[in-house]
DNA sequence: TGTACATCAGTGAACGCGCGTTCACTGATGTAC
DNA sequence: TGTACATCAGTGAACGCGCGTTCACTGATGTAC
């Protein structure tokens, strides 16, 4: 959004960047209307730009979804390793720290989180799979490393991946409106504090 | 498809009954697609109708699906029911089959669990809810049927929640294939097990 | 039992719409001399 | 510094498509007499 909008149309004949122009305007888009609402058109309109132009920048419409979908995975994962920055090492607090961002960021986008751990991939971008996988590595560390566990063994997997259908489970009944936090007096922090003692106990 | 399709048209010119056969082919074109790959163009080919027939069974494409969740949410509130049959009241193992029965839906009909639980309703159907809430209050009274509590108190909500939140999990991890169940040597009776333990502990 | 007629449940053609994508084009920019 | 020209990054019009829905219609069915 760094062009002006009132700068007059030929100056911006060429945009200073279109391409991230349109992941944000695609990103907003899905954000909006959901993962299946966004269409190349709509774009084209947010960002201002001829239906055509998009295709100097993605082969097709799925080329621009996978961009919007390997930003969200990016930020995703950086906001995990920002949230571990400051807690000692083989705390708890650690892997609830990783939890709460994961449900954070369901909530804050719930349109990207749907696009990103929400649909059957069809045709799995390799890349962003090891992303995700980069991910789940995280966690497994964290809970190997409370588990007091030197390595990666099968009980580690197995508390690790319990402890993120958790989450994966929160997060989704959290943005389907399954449950109204103030209905449910509920505290994130804590229930995830709860569960997290219970999983690793 | 009680329809013999060898009849001449001219003896079906009347359906038996084409709103159940309408869902029906709904159904399988969600299963099939995916809830945002249905069209009523679609359902009209496979139902072999003009594609101006429903309309005389459905007031528009919304009404179509929300005939085919009702469908949904009422067979897996019945399966859930019939789960518990035959096993002791009071017992863990009554939960951990309610939990088998949601996980089981979700496997053998992503599509329609998808289009039941995985959707921001943008226009609750009251019904619908209420179906939800039946099913959600059977996993509750064995919670407090387990836990020994005579009413659904503070802590008994609590603990079904984990539970839900957690086969809720469970279930779109599985149909998003982001666990392979042979890779993960995903044992989900004894996965439930340990889990229900530990959040009744 | 036969007939007239109202009603029901379909047909098929048409509509306007937004979509993804392609095309020949043109304005803006950068570079070689 | 000025100019010729290749290249880049847009435009705008058009395409064919499938969609949801409506329309006047017609064939099949059920009922009253």
């Amino acid at each position: 959004m760094t062009t002006d909008p009132d700068t007059p149309r030929k100056a911006r004949y060429h945009h200073g960047d279109l391409r991230a122009e349109l992941i944000e305007a695609t990103r907003r888009l899905v954000e909006d209307t959901g993962p299946d609402g966004f269409s190349v058109s709509q774009a084209c309109r947010v960002a201002g730009v001829s239906t055509a132009a998009p295709y100097r920048h993605f082969k097709d419409r799925g080329e621009m979804l996978l961009a919007v979908m390997a930003d969200g995975v990016d930020r995703h994962y950086r906001q995990m390793v920002d949230a571990l920055e400051g807690i000692a090492p083989g705390k708890p607090d650690r892997i609830v720290a990783l939890g709460l961002v994961y449900v954070g960021f369901a909530q804050a986008e719930p349109g990207i989180f749907r696009l990103i751990f929400g649909r059957k991939a069809a045709d799995p971008d390799p890349a962003l799979l090891s992303d995700k996988a980069r991910c789940y590595e995280l966690l497994e560390t964290e809970v190997a490393s409370v588990l007091g566990s030197a390595e990666v063994d099968e009980r580690v997997r197995q508390r690790a991946f319990m402890l993120w259908t958790f989450v994966h489970g929160l997060s989704f009944l959290l943005i389907e409106d399954k449950v109204s936090v103030s209905e449910m007096a509920l505290d994130t922090k804590a229930l995830l504090q709860d569960v997290t003692a219970r999983m690793l106990a």
